[in-house]
DNA sequence: CGATATGTTTGCAA
DNA sequence: ATTGCAAACATATC
């Protein structure tokens, strides 16, 4: 479901909901989803507050007032939302977390998604072994680093973007609307970019998902933030979900093709 | 109605 | 070293 986009508006929603609240129990009728152990995350969760949620990439970072931390990722379909106590929970409710007055339910319908804890201070390692790259600013996102591994890599650049390790956050939307943007075609070899077309790309995609941010997401098929509420970035898309509509640049119908096994759109005049 | 696709990641085989 | 495929799973669409 979610790219960094999406994610960032779960957490923002999530941080207002959340924050402050002292979990009572902790159940769950998926508990395989929990890859670092049920019955360990719920001795250690249980009475203690959640103090802020945080986000690397597309993860999300529970805070509580002890060393550890919850990271939890929502894969394709992962979503969450608060509810009553009495309210009954859903066929796709796997982890129901429960406060005084409130639980706070994680729901995924292909059940990809996942939770792990791990103490505070192996959270940076975390991210390290996983290979995730910087966030998608200015600040973070070198662009000599990015097109130092460019220049000497064979990869195609979509599935390259879409490794998280250049940089964190794309996935198969905006790696398509980001090479139309930069006008890029998806299966260009990294290597044979000019330095100039980085540049373009690097900034692309630092503006394209902080604009997506802005608009709190691009709501293609079923995403809401935890608050329920939509984005509307979706209408800002370019080329994703327009196969055979005319590319707004030139009028050439947007084709669809496969790369890497991903669907890819893209205008096969504007993207050599 | 069977095949195919889906906003992700990982691991293995070629 | 890179890429292709399958797997984790459920549902919507062609």
């Amino acid at each position: 479901m979610p790219e960094l986009p999406e994610v960032e508006n779960v957490r923002q929603g999530l941080e207002r909901i959340v924050v402050g609240k002292k979990i009572q129990s902790v159940e769950s009728r998926y508990p395989r989803m929990i890859l670092t152990g049920f019955d360990d995350l719920k001795a250690k969760l249980t009475h203690h507050v959640i103090t802020g949620v945080t986000r690397r990439g597309k993860y999300l970072i529970f805070e509580f007032d002890d060393e550890f931390r919850l990271i939890s990722h929502l894969r394709m379909e992962g979503k969450y939302r608060l509810i009553g106590l009495e309210e009954s929970i859903e066929k796709h409710d796997h982890i129901a977390v429960k406060f005084a007055d409130s639980q706070l339910i994680y729901a995924d319908v292909r059940k990809f998604g996942t939770w792990e804890l791990i103490s505070a201070d192996k959270l940076s390692d975390y991210f390290v072994s996983k290979k995730i790259g910087p966030e998608p600013t200015y600040e973070a996102f070198d662009e000599s680093i990015f097109l130092k591994k460019l220049q000497h890599s064979t990869k195609k650049i979509k599935p390259y973007l879409l490794e998280q390790t250049l940089v964190a956050g794309l996935g198969n939307i905006y790696v398509d609307e980001v090479l139309w943007r930069a006008k890029i075609h998806p299966e260009t070899i990294a290597k044979v970019l000019t330095k100039a077309k980085v540049h373009l790309l690097h900034d692309e995609i630092i503006e394209l998902l902080g604009q997506a941010v802005a608009l709190g997401g691009s709501t293609v098929r079923t995403y809401a933030n935890a608050l329920g509420k939509s984005g509307t970035m979706q209408e800002e898309l370019k080329v994703y979900g327009k196969t055979g509509e005319p590319c707004v640049r030139c009028g050439t119908p947007i084709e669809k093709i496969k790369v890497a096994g991903r669907g890819t759109h893209f205008c096969p005049t504007c993207q050599k």
